[in-house]
DNA sequence: ATAAGATTTGCAATATTTTGCGTTTTAATT
DNA sequence: AATTAAAACGCAAAATATTGCAAATCTTAT
């Protein structure tokens, strides 16, 4: 049989049940549990499947991303954490990295949160010690975030010493660039507001840009991503006078 | 069964039901109280549920009291749910009532939502037909709700067919009233935008009073409970013109 | 057609993960 | 404080993954 053939056979399982045990694939497929593994890893890469401990499971559902690179996030929150000083006012979008920085911020800091992401806001209301401001409006289904003229407005008004920009893609030519239109918005709101802007990526968002654009490169103070700072696919950020950790 | 799978059901659980039990996963799903444990912790560690003791809750927002009075909250809920016509713009504060009211919005009405309050407009979210405005401002770390100035200027720009006020005190002598000063501010911005005012109590908040006044009871033009509307506690209340269901 | 090179496959040895059980520790209740 | 339920810990057995390797298969250039 055909590798492409396991492929399809395998693709249309899942389909059918969600979900697929591996022995039973080698079963099924008449070929060894090794080359089933080999053909789920394949397919897992492609970002078809789901490969997990005793099988697959499919990819649609939203389960998928709110785990996936889960360890990467943590790992960009904690270095985050670092920047981050009592006193300051800091602005914060929404998005699964700044919710794990939300949720991991250290219980002798005093500070004021400034976001329109009702996950950060609800993660931050967790510590007693933060103060938060949600800027209201219109609220996106997709995003779980506030839109919006009044969102823009109310950052007009604000000063902030910090801002920590979540998800986005990264690319030396085209900048930070965001697949929403009222997401660049804001973002854009944000960075005015600002006297520090950190961007907060897992490095599968770097070299990739999107269709709206939210600022320049040269906008950016400071890059973190879960690699090591000197990792040679960070070289092209790094002449640009940015902060890279 | 996959771990991935007991994950998701779990998720599940909690979704439907705010809650569960570690004995009762542990029955459902076929697997030792030690691997529910640890899928707990694991679920946890991702910020996706959190453990207690005893078993697992849904993460931020409401919390223990969420389950007192249940039931009563959900016969409130339904009876309030009846006022809903598409088309209509609706304030609507926090509290657990109208969170449940939220919850089971029937997917046929299309409306407009506005609140202060984190929990309701996340609930609201769920609803893909509903649209949702968040009144923003400085969120309180105990009832997750916007509170302040801005909260109050941008409810003198809005116009509501209809104000669903949860929680608050009732009393035939005082009206509504509340406990806390900033709460009641917000309430009476809101009664003040809507053309029909409608208060959601269970009935142990009847014949009670707190400290500050948010409006006499001749501002109110429904009053709900969980009681059958002719029930004689709710005789005092008949007479000045209330519409009680 | 065939030989060199690359790819795929199965196998075996070795790691890693998952899971349930007994024991100890911790937390809630009376 | 005493009693009980739950959680944490360590452990070992079972299931699953990974890796290196050699045989089989497929490519493709001559």
């Amino acid at each position: 049989m055909l590798k492409e053939e396991r492929h399809t056979t395998i693709l249309n399982e899942i389909r059918i049940h969600n979900r697929v045990l591996l022995t039973d694939l080698s079963n099924l497929l008449q070929v060894s549990e090794d080359t089933v593994r080999r053909d789920l890893k394949e397919l897992d890469h492609k970002g078809q499947i789901k490969k997990v401990h005793g099988g697959a499971i499919s990819t649609g559902y939203h389960s998928h991303n709110q785990i996936y690179a889960h360890d990467k996030k943590v790992v960009i929150a904690q270095k985050a954490i670092k920047l981050l000083k009592s006193g300051q006012n800091v602005l914060i979008t929404g998005g699964t990295t700044n919710y794990e920085l939300a949720r991991l911020i250290p219980s002798k800091l005093k500070i004021t949160f400034i976001t329109p992401s009702l996950s950060t806001a609800s993660q931050l209301l967790s510590h007693k010690h933060i103060e938060v401001i949600f800027l209201g409006g219109r609220l996106s289904h997709e995003g779980q975030i506030a839109l919006g003229g009044s969102v823009v407005n109310s950052l007009s008004e604000i000063r902030a010493d910090l801002c920590f920009l979540g998800t986005g893609y990264l690319d030396t030519v085209n900048g930070l660039t965001e697949f929403d239109w009222e997401v660049v918005q804001i973002k854009k709101a944000m960075i005015k507001s600002s006297d520090h802007v950190v961007s907060l990526a897992i490095s599968e968002k770097l070299n990739s840009s999107q269709r709206y654009k939210v600022c320049d490169m040269d906008s950016i103070n400071t890059m973190i991503t879960e690699l090591n700072p000197d990792d040679h696919i960070l070289d092209s950020y790094r002449k640009n006078g940015i902060k890279i950790l």
